[in-house]
RNA sequence: GCCCCCUUCGUCUAGUGGCCCAGGACACUGGAUUCUCAGUCCAGAAACGGUAGUUCAAAUCUGCCAGGGGGUACCA
């Protein structure tokens, strides 16, 4: 039975790498009957953990990755948090202790320090050499005497070469001589992660470890931990890391000031804050970012396009096929087509993806999922505005990319609407004849019913041959006259969407303004 | 510094000795269609880090070099 996990820092946030290393852990369980397991790694205390641990878990839940054990769904193997678990992991240091896999070590941090930064100096590598190990019980008492702070370290084998047989990277070795004396657990009794780690992989019966590559270099201690303990080993598989926009080095959450000069990632964020600040949503500079998860979720992405996006960072089935439904990604996803190299995150790419996604749902779900986002924006006052709204989204068809993207056609149901310059001017200023024909289409358009776009067509398709002119040389003056906007869907639907009565008024608004604004010349 | 990993179009990738003067996708450019925008269709530009070998034949194998990255904690 496979079994995997994820295990994140309960830090208020997802990341979107860590959401792939989860993705590929739960499609690796799921694809076999296996299990995915969360675990959550606060061994950090003084933090309020429910709080910081509930963005992740309404992460997951959004994204459909479900965990068959850990917080809120307990399991056999509870608890699922480290903190809990401290006990357990004294127990094993003692057991390392015991069996001389690891001692009593009574160097003080400025010691460490100094031999370190000497080390430096002289331009070799620092390596521990034992000094305050404390072999027997009386060099323990001796080492106490002095008011020394007592840590366990990993007696670590001094040659030899640990093997790994990686599931992405295939063999890989460390030479053991190498290693240092990893510190497992602190003065005051608590646990690092190397051993916490290690115990709860194995009191899990976690079958694969599937985690990002910047823990390769950590596991043969790992390995010597488990090793001494006589546990078994788990199936390795370190996934290259998601790289920054435009570069080669790990995203990180730490450096979202940086990628903001990322164009593309900029526009992202730009569209995001767009939305969020029009349906008043929580802008906070920590959460609110493209490397973050919550994100997608605040401005209306779909949950399946960014699992295809991050899907295919790294992973690819053939390099044709592209889209993929979760269930194909479950049946189709093998840890042996894992790429080795980093992969850099590219927003235009999964904004590519949503953007598919979107159109495919079926009109219903589109409206269903604009709605939320035209109620908090302040569209839907009016009664007859949920119908609109449907119209509206109809129309816009696939200009739409997601569920925020309703925002821009605001100007259907609010009064308050601004020209684009630029397109006043081409379309309304420029053209001599656009303001007669305004006016007249004005006229026209007053005796007219707007119940239906064909109906629209006829009428002003006539009202051109009744002047003998073509329906683009008035059409464009239409448009920015009524929406203010260059581009937009089908003209007739439009109308008739607006309505006689806005229709009319904003004719008269436009030429008001065409009256102050343009300079003949 | 030391250890480890990685290196195909701008980006994600296909490619496991001949099918590759390198294929697909996003982005980009041009054209067609339309009332605009979006879309769609067609076309185009765009890559095997370098080098020395092995071989009849190398993106694919080997060595070296270079570049990038990760790790090097009483962080995870």
């Amino acid at each position: 039975m496979i079994r995997t996990r994820f295990a994140p820092s309960p830090t208020g946030y997802l990341h979107i790498g860590g959401v792939r290393s989860a993705l590929f852990n739960w499609l690796l369980a799921r694809q076999s009957g296996g299990q995915f397991i969360l675990r959550i790694d606060d061994t950090d205390a003084g933090r309020n953990v429910s709080e910081a641990l509930q963005p992740i878990l309404d992460g997951f839940r959004w994204l459909g990755m479900d965990w068959d054990e850990g917080p809120e769904v307990a399991g056999p193997h509870a608890p699922y948090y480290q903190s809990q678990r401290s006990q357990r992991y004294q127990e094993a240091a003692e057991q390392l202790l015991a069996s001389g896999h690891a001692y009593r070590d009574y160097a003080t941090p400025d010691e460490l320090k100094a031999e370190r930064d000497a080390a430096e100096k002289k331009g070799e590598r620092f390596f521990y050499d034992r000094q305050w190990m404390a072999e027997t019980d009386e060099q323990a008492a001796a080492f106490e005497a002095e008011g020394r702070p007592r840590t366990l370290r990993l007696k670590m084998p001094r040659e030899g070469t640990c093997i790994i047989n990686d599931l992405v990277r295939g063999e890989v070795q460390f030479e053991w001589a190498q290693e240092q004396d990893t510190v497992i657990q602190r003065p005051d009794g608590s646990c690092l992660y190397h051993l916490a780690s290690v115990i709860d992989d194995h009191d899990f019966n976690i079958s694969h470890v599937v985690r990002a590559e910047e823990h390769l270099p950590n596991t043969p201690r790992q390995i010597f931990i488990l090793e001494s303990l006589g546990y078994e080993r788990p199936q390795y598989a370190h996934l290259p890391y998601v790289a920054e926009p435009g570069g080669s080095a790990k995203l990180s959450k730490r450096k979202l000031a940086k990628y903001e000069n990322n164009k593309d990632f900029a526009q992202l964020l730009a569209r995001g804050r767009n939305i969020a600040e029009r349906c008043d949503i929580p802008v906070e500079a920590d959460t609110f970012n493209p490397v973050i998860i919550d994100f997608y979720r605040e401005i209306g992405f779909e949950p399946e396009a960014i699992l295809n996006y991050l899907l295919l960072l790294g992973w690819s089935l053939d390099g044709e096929t592209e889209k993929f439904t979760v269930d194909e990604m479950v049946k189709l996803f093998t840890i042996e087509r894992v790429n080795k190299s980093p992969a850099s995150f590219d927003p235009k790419k999964l904004i590519a993806f949503q953007g598919d996604a979107f159109a495919q749902l079926p009109l219903a779900t589109r409206i269903e999922r604009t709605q939320p986002f035209a109620a908090r924006a302040g569209l839907l006052r009016s009664p007859e505005a949920e119908e609109k709204l449907a119209k509206v989204v109809a129309g816009a068809d696939d200009r739409l990319k997601m569920a925020g993207d309703i925002l821009d056609f605001d100007y259907f149901f609010l009064d308050e609407f601004t020209f684009n310059d630029k397109a006043f001017n081409k379309r309304i200023c420029k053209p001599q004849n656009a303001r007669p024909l305004l006016i007249e289409l004005r006229g026209h358009l007053a005796q007219v019913d707007f119940s239906s776009a064909d109906q629209l067509e006829q009428e002003i398709g006539q009202f051109c041959v009744n002047l003998e002119i073509e329906l683009k040389d008035i059409i464009h003056a239409i448009r920015v006259a009524t929406t203010g906007q260059a581009g937009g869907f089908g003209m007739f639907d439009t109308l008739a969407i607006l309505g006689k009565d806005r229709v009319l008024d904003r004719i008269d608004e436009a030429l008001e303004r065409a009256a102050t604004i343009c300079t003949d010349s």
